[in-house]
DNA sequence: GTCGCGATTTGCT
DNA sequence: GCAAATCGCGACA
């Protein structure tokens, strides 16, 4: 069809396994501007988000669930790149991470904030609240029992990833991660410079 | 089996 | 600014 909008095949190809089998700071990086597709598939409807801010976890690194563990939920985080690890935190909410790092080898990027893409309003009055990972989730219904595990490169799975226009590296926001303990220093959070749905922004000087 | 706490959010002081 | 909500997971017995 020449001359038409619609949006090209290649604008919503998947990202592939590859994207996410590479050092997890790279892929948290990375992920900015990516856009998170997630359907309903008793309506057929489907949610487009840009991602705007991230946080990388990694094996040796003593925030990270799988940090001295290979057991449990930490399990999750040494299988395939391109999975979801969702896990449940402070009794009431999920938090959506993607698996990084070649199999047998644990990463994952915690999602903590979109931007959707369709939402006319700002995020204050905004219908999804999608700034804040246990937020998002909930505004998404991401949940541990359904979505764990799955393949975000699958897009026949209801929640998935393809290809935006990457954030460019002099809008990338470097800083350090938000309510954790250990490791309170490492620069590991990353966010899209003057995004409104960004959860917390560095004081600007 | 029991205990303490967490990659959070909200509401109240 | 601070504490409550609320439960799965990991540590220890």
């Amino acid at each position: 069809m020449p001359g038409t909008r619609q949006l090209a095949k290649s604008d919503l190809s998947p990202l592939t396994p590859d994207f996410f089998a590479r050092d997890t700071l790279t892929v948290a990086r990375a992920l900015l501007g990516q856009i998170l597709v997630r359907r309903d598939d008793a309506t057929g409807k489907e949610i487009h988000c840009r991602v705007v801010e991230t946080e990388a976890y990694t094996q040796d690194d003593p925030a990270c669930h799988a940090y001295g563990r290979t057991t449990g939920r930490a399990a999750t985080m040494y299988k395939r790149p391109g999975i979801a690890y969702v896990y449940f935190i402070y009794g009431m909410y999920h938090c959506l991470n993607v698996i990084t790092e070649p199999e047998g080898k644990a990463g994952a990027v915690l999602f903590r904030a979109l931007e959707p893409l369709h939402e006319t309003r700002g995020p204050k009055k905004a219908e999804l609240r999608t700034f804040g990972p246990g937020r998002l989730t909930k505004a998404l219904d991401i949940t541990k029992a359904l979505h764990n595990e799955i393949p975000l490169t699958d897009p026949t799975q209801p929640l998935y990833l393809v290809k935006g226009k990457p954030v460019p590296k002099t809008q990338i926001v470097t800083t350090t991660r938000i309510g954790i303990k250990e490791a309170r220093d490492y620069p590991w959070r990353f966010y899209e410079q003057d995004n409104p749905w960004v959860s917390v922004r560095v004081p600007s000087p």
